[in-house]
RNA sequence: CUGCGGGCCUGAGCUAUCGUUCCGCUUAUGGCGGAGAGGAAAGUCCGGACAGUACAGGGCAACCCACCGGUGAAGAGCCGGCCGGCCGCAAGGCUGCGGGAUAGUGCCACAGAAAAUAACCGUUUUGCCGCAAGGCUUAACAAGGGUGAAAAUGUGAGGUAAGAGCUCACGAUGCACGGCAGCAAUGCAGUGCAUGGGUAAACCCUGGGUGCUGUAAUGCCAUGUAUAGGCUCGCCUGAGAACGGCCCGUUCGAUGAGCCAGGGUAGGCAGCAGGAGGUAAACAGCAAUGUUUAUCCCAGAUAAAUGAUAGUUUAAAACAGAAUCCGGCUUACGGGGUUUGCAGCUUA
RNA sequence: GGACGAAUAGCUCCAAUGGAAGAGCAUCACGCUGAAGCCGUGACAGUGCUGGUUCGAGUCCAGCUUCGUCCA
């Protein structure tokens, strides 16, 4: 399959999951991103489930909110090459939602340096939690 | 040429690479092809379609509408016309609209004699008193009172003791009558009668209209739990329901209904995009709009699809993202194009 | 997506049949004090915005802006 691809099966979706992450899972701030995310053993279908938001509190028009759902969606898709191989060597099911919490619009290199570090991060976590059942 | 007014249109294009939603094909964890936001998708201000319910019935209440004609599925929309107000040198723009203030009720601050009762001051006059100024009294009158946003139809003449639409002339407003123009609102001219303010975007009265709820409606499939527990009412002399203010009426109603606490599900399909559809032409009409013919199929997601990078067009930038669907209204909007008028200047 | 409500001084809030909008706290000035606090006197400042109806709108009508509530 293309490397660099971001398909339907890729993404959160679903109102069941989507409660559980926000509601049970973990989270960490990169600002201005803020990451929530469940490890889990029961398949979901795929090995990383991936969703993007913006809050309608700080973004009133639908067309900002738009923007930095495209613009998160498509940093995502160029950075997360390195979770994917870590996910390759491990049974975990990983599913994680970021949210823009800042309150101006961004500038899409200044998103790509974060995401690039949220990927280290959740690399890390994934690691403690392989760790943990080993 | 300069400065303005009105109407209409447009709302970036192309190339390469990576990616995305739906559909189709296929050698099928992939590949190929096609389609993929707006003029306002917005506000939710009106009107409908559609669905549920008696395909919605009677009464009260509540709410909405209100010059005339046309248009349309309908409307608080649109088009044309009538009347008034404001702005503008002009072209033109903005805006308002039923009747009743004698059906009734209410309100009109301050000022002013008085804010709706015609009272007060006042004017004239009879009689008496007084030297006089004037006072008391009889009768008549509604002109004058300068304030206010608003003061009993305005001006002039006659008339009178003083006056007054008391009379007359020219006007103002309203009503009635018939005439002319117009489908009509209305306009023009005439005759007669009348003349005690304003406010109904104050309550209200008159005429017309509206049942209510909304696609998260509604119908179906799947998964799962507790046909368990408590309280109350009822079992045909009927609790309650048919949902949205109340009453009546109609229908349903016994394995019944309501409340409390608790348990479970929260996935999928239809609704859902072929429509009061779009485009073009012709015809009818001042126009809104309508008719006919040809042609096209043109988003359909469910944490929710249109983006990123590079190049180029002089510089790519405005407001802004479909969520059941249509017709309008309102609001936001960079740049450009087109058309039609007015004023000023210049030239012929 | 749908249905509603509110906006008054820097803050918290009254009141106002359509007739010149107040209270408490805060701020400032003066007095009191050696100085400050307390106290007393006085001042400042407001109807979210734009139009309309009216002689006159905080109030009535229309359109916007902002904030909030409910259904699910």
């Amino acid at each position: 399959m293309k490397a660099n691809a971001y398909p339907k099966e890729e993404k959160l979706k679903g109102r069941k999951l989507v409660q559980q992450v926000f509601g049970s899972g973990k989270s960490f701030v990169v600002f201005p991103l803020k990451v929530f995310y469940t490890v889990a053993q029961q398949p979901l279908g795929y090995a990383v489930k991936a969703g993007v938001g913006a809050s309608s509190r700080s973004f009133k028009k639908a067309v900002e909110r738009n923007r930095i759902k495209r613009l998160l969606r498509e940093v995502y898709r160029l950075n997360k090459q390195p979770l994917h191989q870590v996910q390759a060597g491990n049974n975990l099911q990983l599913a994680f939602f970021i949210l823009y919490i800042d309150k101006v619009m961004p500038q899409q290199a200044l998103l790509q340096s974060k995401m690039q570090l949220v990927i280290q991060r959740l690399i890390k976590e994934l690691h403690e939690v392989a760790a943990e059942n080993t």
